[in-house]
RNA sequence: GCGGCUGUAGUCUAGUCUGGUUAGGACUCGAGCUUGCCAAGCUCGCGAGCCGGGUUCAAAUCCCGGCGGCCGCACCA
């Protein structure tokens, strides 16, 4: 199955193997022309569904941080893992790890020198073949630089797009209306020098997220708009079931996973509902999406609880969304390094420092997500020869493809002048003349194109022309200047099927 | 990072064991002819042994090292 999506993706260059022609080391994918309209489009969705509905901001913030800066937030000691090798069978574990099940010790926290004068002190040994282990190392996941000539400061590549949006807080607090609630997202790239990326997509050491920080006064932690989602339902795998080993899930609406006390609070809840709504939307469906409350070892160093959406796909599930309650953790943090008060001034004259919750979502992910369950096989309840993609029409990478039936008598060109005229209109539009016409309908089908319209010896008579439909293949004929209206109809109504 | 398997055009593959013509085929892609609606046909074309070393008169083939991929382990903020 992946393999199929895999192999579709690299022959249209939806992805690409980055640096290939060396090649390099993995957990590196370009993203080709179908590949980029698709991700485009999707984080499009994402800033109008989150951001422009609820009246957030996005901002763009650096890549490389200062030093002090990951100090402040917790990644430099946090981020990353303490290794211990064996100096006999060269096998690596996790130092603290060792230490808390073989030394019954607490070692949240310690720097790579106690723990190796602990794991002396304990006497513990290597767990596979009892060798002496040697010098407890740090490996640290983010990628260092240097800022300035020569040595300079150290600076690091960010981890997540979350921090530049902290930092920059108090600013656009105080410029835009200097109120609570208020939602700043960012949109990005983020780095993380995984030890072992594997299965393409899914861990990359250069990717993107789409992370909203929801900053709102913790004395209400809750969500104007709460109540129209309350309802709303959505799978949790909760912990206990997680322990017992089992993959059951519980079915909870909104309302019910906050009064069980999953969800930290109504404005996680809202979230989670939306993003339900929104995942649907591009196609995922409802049975391979779940909620993971994340087990306390598991959350991170700022979280004051994690619950994960996954999506269920051929390599297992996969998480798409971290959903963290990061509490006053980073604004505190950065206040007390810096020096500087991060708190802001409410309507009353009280002074607090905002607690915040991050939907923090995959888009590399997402989109693989979106490739594996839009992909449709040959055969299937269409009979068709080729694979193809049901993508979503609001996400398809382009909008439509002109197909002239012929080259010769004046159709070609008839067909390109269409084109370039709704490329003007707005529409992203392809236009191919090569091989028969069944070949170039195929070749849509594998982009996820939604409309081909085709310019016959009809358009020539009367100025009209066949769209042909996505998803059954079927044609209706339409008047040249009524175009541009029912193409809009369609991508803002899905419709993939002649109506 | 460790262990097992593995690496030939964009994709799939023949040849590798047993070294020896111009590395063969299919699909794709491009050009042309043809074609009046769902990967039709014909002609032509582009395009390949992961990289580096070694053995040899001769290496895709044998040996060593590196790099990549897949699977398992570990890791996964």
């Amino acid at each position: 199955m992946m393999q199929d999506v895999m192999e579709i993706a690299l022959k249209r260059s939806i992805i690409i193997p980055s640096n290939e022609i060396y090649s390099p080391a993995g957990g590196f994918y370009d993203y080709g022309p179908v590949g980029k309209a698709l991700k485009r489009k999707l984080e499009d969705y994402w800033r109008d569904f989150f951001l422009r509905r609820d009246g957030y901001f996005e901002i763009e913030t650096v890549y490389i941080l200062p030093e002090e800066v990951l100090r402040a937030s917790g990644h430099l000691s946090c981020f990353g893992d303490p290794l211990v090798e064996c100096t006999k069978c060269k096998k690596r574990f996790r130092a603290d790890h060792l230490l808390e099940e073989k030394g019954k010790f607490k070692c949240e926290g310690m720097k790579p020198e106690q723990l190796t004068k602990q794991m002396k002190e304990k006497n513990i040994t290597c767990p596979e073949c009892g060798g002496p282990l040697g010098e407890v190392g740090w490996f640290n996941l983010m990628f260092k630089t240097n800022i300035g000539p020569m040595e300079g400061t150290t600076g690091y590549i960010r981890p997540e797009t979350a921090q530049g949006i902290f930092l920059d807080f108090q600013r656009i607090f105080r410029s835009h209306g200097s109120k609570l609630p208020m939602g700043i997202a960012q949109v990005g790239k983020s780095f993380r020098n995984e030890i072992s990326p594997r299965q393409g997509l899914v861990r990359l050491r250069e990717f993107s997220q789409m992370e909203l920080e929801y900053f709102f006064n913790p004395s209400s932690p809750t969500h104007p708009k709460f109540k129209q989602v309350e309802n709303e339902k959505f799978k949790i795998y909760t912990r206990e079931e997680q322990k017992a080993g089992s993959e059951k899930c519980i079915e909870l609406t909104a309302k019910e996973a906050v009064e069980k006390k999953i969800v930290p609070n109504e404005i996680m809840a809202y979230f989670m509902a939306r993003e339900m709504q929104f995942y649907l939307k591009l196609g995922i469906p409802y049975d391979a999406m779940r909620f993971r409350h994340m087990l306390p070892e598991e959350t991170p160093h700022y979280s004051g609880g994690n619950v994960d959406l996954e999506v269920k796909t051929s390599l297992g599930w996969v998480e798409v969304i971290g959903n963290a309650y990061r509490t006053d953790y980073d604004l505190k943090s950065h206040s007390q390094s810096s020096c500087k008060d991060l708190s802001v001034t409410l309507e009353d004259g009280s002074k607090v420092i905002p607690h915040v919750v991050e939907p923090s979502f995959g888009v590399d992910r997402t989109i693989l997500c979106i490739l594996e369950h839009c992909y449709r096989k040959e055969g299937g309840a269409e009979k068709r020869d080729w694979e193809w993609f049901d993508f979503p029409a609001f996400i398809s990478p382009f909008d439509a493809a002109v197909l002239p039936l012929m080259k010769k008598d004046g159709l070609a060109e008839k067909a390109y002048g269409l084109a370039d005229s709704l490329r003007e209109k707005g529409f992203d539009t392809l236009y191919d003349e090569t091989g028969s016409i069944g070949k170039r309908y195929a070749r849509q089908d594998e982009i996820g194109t939604p409309y081909c319209l085709t310019v016959d010896y009809d358009t020539l008579k009367d100025g009209t022309v066949t769209i042909r439909f996505r998803n059954d293949g079927k044609q209706t004929r339409e008047k040249i200047d009524k175009l541009e209206e029912k193409l809009r109809s369609f991508i803002k109504g899905n419709v993939l099927c002649l109506p």
